[in-house]
DNA sequence: GTGAAAGCGCTAACAT
DNA sequence: ATGTTAGCGCTTTCAC
């Protein structure tokens, strides 16, 4: 059985509440007592019991960060610094992996943030807003990363602004490099997901201003992953018509798309350019490096820990301070 | 503030017990109530107190993986898959990366399993053996998996046969291949893991049957990831004297070195050969394509499960079936 | 400086 | 079939 404040209590000949003041270090306790139940708190291997004290404070110091993958590498490298961040405050980081998949984020949702075993939630990812949207007007402390806020939603949002460095790695593209047939893999509209939705919105609405066609026959759609990319790079060899620039959802996307056609001997770029969005540490070393926009992770977590913690702390965050925007950053390496 | 039984119970007009009984679907209450509460608490959004029910209960549902670095594929796809067996006995997965620090894996501990956050735990990984030890012997449920069980260590354990594997690989590069200098990256006895040292010390071993030299110019320690496979290539490429085949830690340093040694020009495997161990996914489609051991995550991630719950469920585990191990296989492909 | 008592939200044994 | 009561382990008044 655990120890309890009760077993020190009578090791120790006196009351509960006593053992309770002294370990939570009281200055009313007389010294010697606070040592003496310290000592027999240690040697018993006394440890607050969790959910107890859950209970009687209303806080588990826990926060769930909730993503799609956990292996994904950008994910998993923005929560490996957010847990850095978060920690700094006395909260523990839990991760809660959906897979993509809605009921069991919702799951999760019910089980670990409704139900009180955390305190607050970072939402990296997300197929059911409208219950979070719910749940943060019911005062439960929550934050996006990474995501665009859309729509009519109110809940503190880090972001970064994908658009200006899409327009600069189009602008790249088309200007610098003279492509004219650029295709897109990865997530459009279809998908529910905000964030999937605009990186594709922006790619449409780039070619539609320089006046390019996107052709239904360059885009690859329903990929989000490495295996993903693998399957874009077999389709495009299947093609007859390929494009000469495809623009990639994501950095494991292209790497996949990248290791299948240079397995065909295409050559990267010099037949097709591909390029990423991430830039996850592996990018730079692959052969060709990845051509990528930078996704500003370390401003990404500062921000979304203190936004959290402030949240949590009962700070009301004021309506215009409610989004951060952090800009990305063009990376031109070899493969575009 | 959230809904509790006692706020049902008020619009309900009966009492919290009842309450209660009709949610957890007592036969005792009448139909008709049943449904009423039933729908007060539906309207009302009602989740249980987790805290509070893991308080009375003594248990909470939750166990935690322990994992050494989330941005290792090897293990996000492992905890991927023992997420998916224990949910089928109806206990959520929370996901502890430790980032390799004793200290910070210990701060888990408590705060997680010695605080009875969770009900149990799966190590994958651990530098508080002795922490762990104890922690099991006073009643804890906790397994390793993928981590031989070395010296007195009494906890149940999944496992992989990783010798006759390792030993599979050098006679292939030995025999078959012809290679005379073969060279390891990867951590070495110098790292308190005994996982990693079983590594290094079956390479030392089978090199030794073959009467082959494990020379130190072609011994690179201290490293076992991808910037750490980046790190050797670079080492490599700097010596005069270059090994004919190297044998890696895992898939990630691997991969890492291919990509340095590649962009020099170096041709692999005609230059030199590189093998891995894990067998994640992407190294099935890298160029080339990587020599690894695959280890079987499948059944290790069934097994772990199981074991766990059963052990949850107060089953005691016979000493002879507290070691599961299963066998891996040599996996075959371009870069070797 | 120390102890007694109440209560966080829930469940279950025991009335009625 | 429903209500009363006690208690899980802890913290926090309020007495003494």
């Amino acid at each position: 059985m655990a120890v309890t404040l009760k077993n020190i209590a009578q090791r120790a000949d006196v009351s509960v509440s006593t053992v309770s003041k002294a370990l939570n270090d009281s200055p009313k306790i007389n010294d010697q007592t606070k040592k003496r139940i310290e000592n027999i708190a240690e040697k018993l291997d006394y440890v607050p019991h969790g959910p107890a004290q859950a209970l009687k404070s209303g806080q588990t110091k826990l926060i769930s960060m909730i993503v799609d993958r956990i292996d994904n590498l950008y994910y998993s490298e923005l929560t490996h610094l957010i847990k850095r961040e978060i920690k700094k405050y006395g909260y523990n980081l839990v991760l809660c992996s959906t897979m993509g998949d809605k009921e069991e984020e919702k799951e999760y949702i019910t089980s670990m943030i409704q139900s009180h075993n955390v305190d607050g939630a970072i939402f990296a990812f997300s197929r059911n807003e409208q219950l979070i949207d719910k749940l943060f007007q019911n005062g439960i402390p929550l934050i996006y990363v990474s995501r665009p806020r859309g729509g009519n939603c109110s809940i503190p949002t880090v972001n970064y602004d994908l658009e200006s460095s899409i327009y600069d790695l189009l602008e790249y593209l088309i200007e610098r490099q003279g492509h004219q047939n650029i295709g897109y893999a990865g997530l459009t509209s279809s998908s529910i997901l905000y964030d999937h939705d605009q990186r594709y919105t922006i790619y449409r609405k780039v070619l539609d201003e320089y006046g390019l066609p996107a052709e239904e026959k360059y885009i690859f759609t329903e990929y989000n992953d490495y295996e993903g990319g693998i399957e874009v790079g077999r389709q495009i060899i299947n093609n007859q018509d390929r494009p000469s620039a495809l623009v990639c959802f994501n950095d494991e996307l292209a790497l996949g798309v990248i290791q299948t056609l240079s397995l065909q001997g295409i050559d990267i770029p010099g037949d097709i350019a591909v390029t990423g969005i991430d830039n996850i540490t592996m990018s730079a070393s692959t052969n060709p490096p990845l051509t990528t926009i930078n996704l500003p992770k370390k401003k990404l977590s500062f921000c979304a820990g203190k936004m959290l913690v402030d949240l949590l702390q009962g700070k009301e965050i004021p309506h215009k301070e409610s989004t951060k925007t952090f800009p990305t950053e063009l990376v031109i390496r070899g493969s575009a």
